[in-house]
DNA sequence: GTGATGACGGAAA
DNA sequence: CTTTCCGCCATCA
């Protein structure tokens, strides 16, 4: 398991989350979610990734007003100020 | 080599 | 509800 293996696999797990729902950093990467983070904020990623359908463990966001702006607009729930994560959260995969 | 840092998570107070 | 503290992985000084 490379340093490119780790990235691709996260890369590859927010590829994922289709439109109008949201994955938190724990889930595209258990056990480091500031890898994951990491990733995002250094812009290492290709331009296909949906970075903004990432969000913290209670729903808040991390970027700011674009990815609200982004998320609402693909019609992910929000609860006042963070996405409703019942209702848009995608539990890990098997 | 060590220590600090960050788009984080979860438990404890 | 808030703030603290510790663990997590990969960079960077």
């Amino acid at each position: 398991m490379t340093i490119a293996d780790r990235h691709e696999e996260i890369i590859d797990a927010i590829r994922a989350i289709p439109e109008g729902f949201v994955r938190t950093y724990g889930d595209v990467s258990p056990g480091a979610p500031r890898l994951s983070a990491r990733l995002l904020a250094t812009g290492t990623h290709p331009d296909d990734v949906p970075w903004w359908r990432v969000v913290r463990a209670d729903g808040s966001l991390a970027v700011g007003e674009e990815q609200r702006r982004r998320l609402w607009v693909e019609g992910v729930p929000f609860k006042g100020t963070r996405v409703d994560l019942d209702l848009a959260r995608i539990p890990h995969e098997p």
